[in-house]
DNA sequence: TTGTATGCGTTATCAT
DNA sequence: ATGATAACGCATACAA
């Protein structure tokens, strides 16, 4: 039978003290074959300890070993939200990458509260993690931006690594996809099928890569030969909602006038997209979409959607590899982002 | 300055010992003010103690503390896949509840395979979580079934709570939600639009849930008075893709036939209909669609899924309950589950 | 009320 | 190669 008799009704966990004690060896030579790296035990004294831990159903004390190491296998992960279909991907494949070399990723959710981030930096911080990877958005002129800094620069005097995703307004390792890249591409590409006069929905609440965004695209337009006065951006809530209700708000002759909205995101592109038939608009033949991210369980809205596609295996494999290793000097890596034209955006018939 | 100096360039993690020291108490005093609960300290110590951690940064060691207290604020949770939007929305529900009463959730994916579920239980066992919810997909017949219940078990004996999500086989907390009655409701619903012969879609993978709602959904058929011979249940790949395929593979004449297709998830659902449409289908002119889970980024859809609404929220609400709350009998509670008519199935003309 | 001493489960440093 | 012993940071029983 396993687990230790303790004072009442439950059972004291099985320690490495009673595998070594069942196995007849002391408890460092237990320690040594259980979970030491370098293998230098007897044979037999091995196979004994072995067994006995399997008997008793031994499991490691995670945080006793974190303590006496000094170090725990975990990487502390902060996103905006779970359930957004983006950042339940980024998680996805960073826990993926994470796992592979045995690590323990630690998710906490800021839940889009700017202020959130710098609270849950220091509870991570407390659970001694390798290395914390903020992946959630990153705002424009957040208020407590210096306390946040000051914060991950004490992490990082003790040894822990800091790893920045998609906000390289920060003085740390910082993994980035091409934001401007990736929309101005796309403004290009759509520029060519003929699209001109353009609705560019940014993001109300001051974000950094959907600013980036804003300017790509922006910028490819131009670049494009469209005439300037052609754009129109606007920053309605970043949200889905946000977006619907304010395709709605526009008049029938702004409406009219346009062939394509552009959002930052394909959730806010969706958002336009519901708001616009809401209207009476067919689409994509009165106005095409575009979005940036290429979520995948959009595979099934129709018409299929126009946006940038990201790497994000390739943002999480450089994250976690940034996160692991010690590199002497900072870097900023950018993974491409490039535009995916479907048929929510056909090539005008004009053209 | 914050962080104690160490023997090389990084700085030892500031301790109680340092803010003790700094606030001119001893390390109890400290330990009193800025963890303990009854408080029974100077005020005059208190705020030095207060101040000096503030001052230096401290934040608990939590595998310290955890080691120290014999249990930690962790409750660790099981899923299957992070990116599924389902099991992202479940982790979210169970985070913000476990948050609103000071808990942390650690994730481990199965990545839907059977046999992982009992080594991340091995391993989740070592964080010495307060309880393990295991919400992945239960499987009809897993292959190490005994040996989970009995590390279940033992987790169990040393105090730890287990609670199982939606698979209500093991002799554990449960809270389930009401497959068979979602579904059989759903099937009165539609046979009462008209709906006769339907194409059930199960899961291949043997899952006790999707099972259920398989019967559900038959038997509402049937007591609706719509003929058994009428329904056809199939079990392809447990995917869109597997749905998908599927559909492609019946003959011209078995989809002619057809009024609805009903599918155990809303990801299969999707699925058909892609596979539908490929064959030149117009959904849901030609044939109703009708899923399960009612997941929300799906909201885009055309036509809007028909579907069965699960309360994720109230079965987080449970679960989390559950898992902190010491109750001698076990208790099975199920959520109800009930359907949403939308335009994927509409009344049949002839009705 | 405050401080001293001890223990939590593990790893690491030492003798042996 | 193995075992005794000292940390690790914190909480707690106990003494003051």
């Amino acid at each position: 039978m396993n687990g230790m008799l303790g004072d009442s009704g439950v059972r004291r966990p099985v320690t490495l003290d009673d595998v070594a004690r069942a196995a007849g060896v002391s408890q460092p030579t237990a320690s040594r074959v259980l979970n030491g790296s370098s293998r230098k035990v007897a044979e037999s004294y091995r196979e004994r300890v072995l067994e006995a831990a399997r008997e008793l159903g031994y499991t490691p004390n995670l945080p006793a070993q974190a303590m006496a190491r000094g170090t725990s296998r975990t990487i502390a992960l902060v996103i905006s939200l779970i359930s957004d279909p983006y950042f339940s991907a980024m998680a996805a494949e960073i826990m993926k990458q994470a796992e592979a070399i045995g690590l323990h990723v630690s998710i906490a959710v800021t839940e889009r509260q700017a202020d959130r981030e710098l609270d849950l930096v220091r509870e991570l911080r407390g659970q001694q993690p390798r290395a914390i990877i903020l992946a959630g958005t990153g705002y424009v002129d957040p208020p407590s931006e210096q306390q946040l800094v000051d914060e991950l620069h004490r992490y990082e005097e003790t040894g822990g690594r800091v790893v920045l995703i998609s906000r390289s307004d920060l003085p740390f390792e910082t993994v980035d996809f091409d934001n401007h890249e990736g929309s101005r591409q796309l403004a290009r590409e759509l520029a060519g099928l003929g699209y001109e006069r353009c609705l560019v929905l940014g993001s109300g609440t001051p974000l950094l890569s959907m600013r980036r965004r804003v300017e790509g695209f922006v910028t490819g337009l131009v670049e494009s030969g469209v005439a300037d006065a052609a754009t129109r951006v606007h920053h309605p809530g970043f949200s889905w909602a946000g977006a619907r209700d304010f395709v709605l708000s526009l008049t029938e002759a702004e409406v009219r006038d346009l062939q394509l909205v552009f959002a930052v995101t394909d959730d806010m592109a969706l958002g336009a997209l519901a708001g616009l038939r809401e209207r009476g608009l067919r689409i994509p033949e009165d106005i095409g979409i575009a979005g940036f991210d290429d979520i995948s369980t959009l595979r099934d809205v129709v018409p299929k959607l126009t946006t940038v596609h990201v790497a994000l295996n390739a943002v999480a494999q450089e994250a976690v590899y940034r996160a692991t290793t010690t590199d002497a000097e900072l870097t900023r890596r950018t993974v491409p982002a490039y535009p995916v034209i479907r048929a929510s955006t056909p090539p005008l018939p004009q053209h």
